[in-house]
DNA sequence: ACATTAATTGTGT
DNA sequence: ACACAATTAATGT
């Protein structure tokens, strides 16, 4: 990583919520430039987080790691972004929980969490923006797990109907989208809409109290 | 054949 | 999740 110098006129640039004098040359004396390069680690899982990423340009990737080794997506920082997070690792004085990867060329600037915590009480603009910023990556995280539960129902479907398929030997499922809803605990609703999506992609044909497997 | 009704499925917020 | 609309199957006349 290629250290560098940024002035405050970008800073001021890239977040305009902290516009004042003294908390962007503060920034700009204390916290560190970081150029990432592609696919370069920022921080990995379990590592001491000492720093708050602020995203001046570029994309980085938030992750988390599964049991075994499989990555989460979590979600990503853009230009303008911070991720406040940082702040509860440093708060319960633990590692990271997450893994943050550059998923292009970006700029950060690093902000030592000692000073980061100082100008919580010293600049309420400060303040202000880091709630802020835990705002905005609540509202992703929600985003994710959506995206989670919905993929899982997916897979438990699909399944399901396999399974039944193969018990009564038969590509025909005679049953109602409330019955199959009961089975896996979820609403009727839910059930409705991915049967309708999967009869668009093909994967079978829906009609009322039958649904028609195509293998 | 047609109207009425209940059950199932679809959609928007 | 809920409320409501639309569609479909069944039933009675």
């Amino acid at each position: 990583m290629i250290k560098k110098e940024i002035s405050i006129d970008l800073l001021a640039a890239q977040f305009p919520e902290i516009n004042d004098l003294g908390l962007l040359s503060e920034l700009k004396r204390y916290s560190e430039v970081i150029y990432a390069t592609e696919n370069k680690i920022i921080i990995e899982y379990g590592d001491q987080v000492t720093h708050v990423p602020m995203v001046i340009s570029g994309t980085i990737k938030v992750s988390r790691q599964d049991e075994n080794e499989h990555e989460l997506f979590l979600y990503y920082l853009s230009s303008g972004d911070s991720c406040a997070a940082s702040f509860s690792c440093c708060m319960v004085a633990k590692r990271s929980e997450i893994s943050a990867v550059a998923e292009e060329d970006s700029i950060l600037l690093m902000v030592p969490l000692k000073y980061a915590n100082e100008w919580m009480e010293k600049y309420p603009i400060w303040r202000n923006f880091i709630f802020n910023m835990y705002e905005q990556r609540m509202y992703s995280l929600i985003d994710t797990i959506d995206r989670l539960a919905f993929t899982k129902l997916d897979e438990q479907l699909i399944e399901y109907l396999d399974l039944k398929s193969e018990a009564i030997k038969s590509s025909l499922i005679e049953t109602t989208h409330q019955e199959i809803a009961d089975d896996l605990n979820v609403t009727r609703e839910a059930i409705s809409r991915l049967l309708k999506k999967l009869e668009q992609s093909g994967k079978l044909k829906l009609g009322r109290n039958k649904i028609y497997l195509n293998n």
